[in-house]
DNA sequence: TTCATTGTTCAAAATACTTGTACAGGTTGT
DNA sequence: ACAACCTGTACAAGTATTTTGAACAATGAA
């Protein structure tokens, strides 16, 4: 390796200040330090760099385009020493966070924003899955959190989870909607005569997990919550859906809630993370979590 | 800047051998100079990279991450070298190439093959565009060179050219157009009669060219050969196209070529360039264009 | 012209890197 | 268990690289 970032960082100096003495100054360096550096690696690279043949030196052609790249590679290489003395210092440089997509990505709005406020040189990358989809992401270190996840499935002993809480569910169909005019509670019977639609697990390699529908019952599939939402507003189809999603559309008359025969148990949801290595900035999502986690389940 | 390249190849060498021992070999250094830069660096961000409490040394979580991040900066750093050699060698390291889309792009496919057998490391650029929009490329510079560009705009001393040739048109309709069983010569007065399609000068800066449509006749503008050429085999539309943009078509009976009364001049096509810098790879190109410009303007 | 400024040269000084040897553990094979 | 062979570290001495400062030639400004 013939250049060296000490070099780059000499270049740049004296093209930003116009001259070798004002660089020298700059850097705290004799003038004469500075013919050396630059001479050094002129002949290692055996090409000239600055037209010296004037008053003040001057970039060559070559000379220009070593400064662009080369500045290109010392502002990587700060980031990069930014990067190890943040992490040295505990906080990951990016967070991965996987939210089961029954929590609306609105309730997480407000950590987001705390978030970023108090830490605002971590990159956050949110993403929904469904069902087992938010635990395979987590066994294959796609994420670093999971939150809302269904179920426990913390076989392994570096995972660890808790409950954030329950997450209620009422059949709900559009009010035009031939249902919606039956005499509670409606019989699995009647139900089964209209299409379902069911947010797909989104896991690709555990067993997807399937979730209440009626044998013998026609069923859209659809891969999230909103979109089962949005087609059982339409009337398209009738299913369960939680709480907190329908709760404003049944203020508005947009859905009407049934009792049904057989009702769907409410299921608790849960947070796990990866507890080999706990940075502060998955630390501050667990606190925030387990201190207030009814902000998940709020309807406004 | 705490980090230096060669630091960086020194940590390289060690994960890769897997011990400071290999590596120390490898380097053709001994081994308590390999000691001397770890832990350099490590005083240094006053972290601990390698975990030596084993018998060998280990990468901590830390130390893996500097390396990843790391190598990508060597990995660039070499490049930027290359690079560097490459220009200094009198070899550009990418050329920009611009073509008038009347030549079919299948007619520089020899060149460009051949140029990347000689010079396979640098990387072509091959744009379209159409009359004055080859000429502003080369004017703002995003063309090193323009291929086919229509009529002769060096106004300013740094552009130079050289005439590849001259480019016939011929009124070509569909069979199945109305047109097509009119008697020869066709008058203008029955040409304006029927749809007209333009290819479109692709200047954005420059005040267009106009090319030979008469007044008063409908007309679609496209922005490629390519596109009137298609159009007009279809019989949406009639006009002039170069020779070799249908002589296969008129061959196998798709286009029919009809006299009319007022044929279209054949133009000058030129190659232009910017004389300022030109690298070796310019010089190939402007070389091969000179040997033979006849194979641009070849119909197989 | 004179004066200030620019970059270079060169030997000496300061710093940084490399070496070699000695040492304190681990691992392997018998 | 033990020798033989690894591994990485420590430290003093040697070597290489970088920095300094003074003297100098070339340029531009007043």
């Amino acid at each position: 390796m013939k250049i060296d970032l000490n070099s780059i960082s000499v270049l740049e100096s004296i093209a930003r200040n116009g001259s070798f003495a004002k660089a020298a100054e700059e850097l705290n360096l004799v003038r004469s330090a500075l013919t050396y550096t630059v001479k050094n690696i002129e002949t290692k690279l055996n090409i000239t760099i600055f037209d010296r043949s004037g008053h003040k030196a001057q970039l060559t052609p070559i000379g220009k385009y070593i400064l662009e790249q080369g500045s290109d590679l010392l502002k990587q290489a700060q980031i990069l020493e930014d990067n190890i003395q943040q992490i040295a210092s505990g906080w990951e440089t990016e967070l991965h966070i996987v939210y089961d997509d029954i929590i609306p990505l609105k309730n997480l709005f407000p950590l987001i924003e705390l978030f970023h406020l108090e830490c605002p040189h971590i990159q956050l990358h949110i993403t929904a899955e469904r069902l087992k989809g938010t635990w395979e992401a987590l066994f294959t270190k796609r994420a670093d959190l999971i939150i809302g996840a269904a179920g426990d499935f913390a076989q392994a002993p570096e995972i660890s989870t808790f409950t954030l809480g329950q997450l209620d569910f009422d059949f709900a169909v559009a009010p035009h909607h031939p249902l919606a005019s039956l005499p509670e509670p409606i019989k699995n019977s009647e139900i089964i005569k209209y299409c379902s639609v069911v947010a797909n697990d989104t896991a690709k390699e555990l067993t997807p997990m399937t979730t209440g529908r009626l044998l013998g019952q026609d069923r859209i599939a659809v891969n999230s919550i909103h979109s089962k939402f949005i087609m059982q507003c339409a009337g398209l189809a009738v299913g369960f859906l939680p709480k907190i999603w329908i709760h404003d559309a049944v203020k508005k008359g947009k859905l009407i809630v049934k009792k049904v025969e057989k009702s769907k148990a409410g299921g608790n949801v849960s947070v796990a993370w990866n507890n080999q290595k706990i940075g502060k900035g998955l630390q501050w999502w667990l606190d925030h979590l387990r201190d207030k986690p009814s902000q998940l389940f709020t309807t406004n």
